[in-house]
DNA sequence: ACTCCACAGGAAAATTGGGGTA
DNA sequence: TACCCCAATTTTCCTGTGGAGT
């Protein structure tokens, strides 16, 4: 008999879908953001008074439901006269540069088969020139919403704004409004003047759902749900708690929700009740944790690892050099060329704001300034998230340029230490691609 | 008051590899 | 194929810094 025979059975026997818990789900009706809904579709409504709507910026914390709801309401603007309107959504944690960005648009407004722009190798003004003519061939008003607008500034500087901003003003045909998307209230502040004019000519601020809030999105959601599935009253209040002590994080309570009635299915319980939230909650930061760690970079791993190694060595503070150290020792020994400390201070911010590792600065005295970091949450975790990993494990070729395998076959002693990036650079070259 | 450790983190140069053109 | 342009990534170089030691 399949394995999966039981499991399937009783989903499909309850008929439960469980789609309106995930995150990607979008709802018809938002509790508690009547006022947001009504402010935004305020500002876009200048499109059916034929004058470009005002630039809007939206902040408040994750799970507030700032994605969900522009979603919602550019979508309804959309449906009012879907021939005159068009909206682009841009995630700018995946786009992250205003090439790579502008180079999204122009491709989104591709008609027919025309030529797709590469997403590299085209210099800027060629882009930003063809991306104008293509916009003033569609003769529309055009909505940009740059979601996580803050991390463009935050990894090209304060200029890269005013590139994409600059849009409104230069398509003359397509009058282009832009709508950012941020979690990070000092945000306005590391603007310049000129920028931040520009984008918050209106701003709407998406506050916090407290518990009794997130309890009525909780039911209207549950109540979505075909087929069924019996869920105390407790454990429902249980997760708005939860999400409410996570600054009113909805997007928590629903996804502890949704998987604590996967608990409850998988341990064949009647109900679900406040074990199964609390055993979601321990799945859900453990699945969050080796989510975070799988998805790292080659380099960031074998940091990660020399992290874990000099805690588990030294279960004091550990500090940046020791860390830096181990981190030579390892590449050393599994063959990876290593990177320059400067470098892996920046990684170890990166994984600081991951999650994954605690750090403070601190001053020694006369014994210097540097962080001191700890492995974030159970470290005997990470090492085992990390041990089990291909890359760390196996070190086949998969990675590129430098991150490629030693050949194994050839003793690393063999190799004069000044040759060792251009034996790695050799192997690369000779590895057949997929 | 002055030094100086051991870095943090900014700026600029250098390297890398995709893309275009001749 | 050679060569130039470009963005992205990494290295090199650098200045700044909090406070124990002297």
């Amino acid at each position: 008999m399949n394995p999966f025979e039981k499991y399937s059975v009783e989903m499909i026997n309850n008929k439960l879908d469980l789609t309106v818990l995930e995150g990607s789900y979008l709802p018809e009706i938002f509790p508690h953001r009547e006022r947001e809904i009504d402010l935004m579709a305020k500002t876009l409504s200048s499109v059916f008074h034929n004058s470009r709507p005002s630039n809007l910026l939206i902040y408040g914390k994750t799970g507030t439901g700032k994605t969900s709801t522009t979603t919602y309401v550019t979508k309804m603007l959309k449906e009012k006269d879907p021939e005159g309107i068009e909206i682009f959504h841009v995630n700018c944690q995946v786009f992250d540069s205003p090439y790579s960005i502008l180079v999204e648009i122009a491709n989104a407004l591709t008609q027919t088969n025309e030529d797709k722009i590469p997403g590299l190798g085209w210099p800027m003004d060629r882009i930003y020139s063809e991306l104008l003519k293509r916009m003033n061939r569609s003769r529309r008003f055009m909505v940009v919403v740059l979601d996580e607008i803050d991390k463009i500034i935050k990894k090209n500087g304060p200029d890269a704004l005013y590139v994409i901003l600059k849009l409104s003003d230069d398509s003359t045909v397509t009058r282009t409004s832009f709508i950012g998307i941020t979690n990070d209230t000092g945000f306005l502040e590391s603007l310049d003047a000129r920028v931040r004019s520009r984008l918050n000519q209106e701003s709407i601020m998406f506050p916090p759902y407290n518990a009794s809030e997130l309890r009525d999105i909780l039911k209207l959601r549950i109540s979505n749900i075909s087929g069924s599935k019996p869920i105390d009253d407790s454990a429902l209040n249980l997760c708005a708690a939860i999400g409410a002590q996570e600054h009113g994080d909805a997007r928590k309570a629903l996804e502890l929700m949704r998987i604590a009635i996967e608990v409850s299915i998988r341990d064949g319980t009647t109900k679900v009740t406040d074990k199964e939230v609390y055993r979601a909650r321990d799945k859900f930061e453990m699945d969050v944790m080796r989510e975070a760690v799988a998805t790292l970079p080659p380099q960031s791993k074998m940091v990660l690892l020399s992290a874990v190694v000099t805690q588990e060595m030294d279960s004091s503070m550990m500090f940046t050099g020791e860390i830096f150290e181990n981190y030579k020792s390892i590449c050393r020994e599994l063959g990876f060329a290593q990177l320059s400390s400067r470098r892996i201070s920046d990684i170890l911010t990166e994984l600081e704001d991951f999650g994954l590792l605690t750090t403070s600065t601190k001053s020694q005295g006369r014994y210097g300034r540097t962080r001191f970091i700890r492995v974030a949450g159970n470290y005997f975790d990470v090492k085992r998230y990390l041990v089990e990993d291909k890359d760390l494990e196996k070190f086949r070729g998969t990675g590129i340029g430098k991150q490629a395998r030693i050949d194994t076959t050839v003793p690393l002693d063999s190799i004069p230490p000044e040759k060792i990036d251009e034996k790695i650079r050799d192997i690369w070259d000779a590895t057949p691609s997929e």
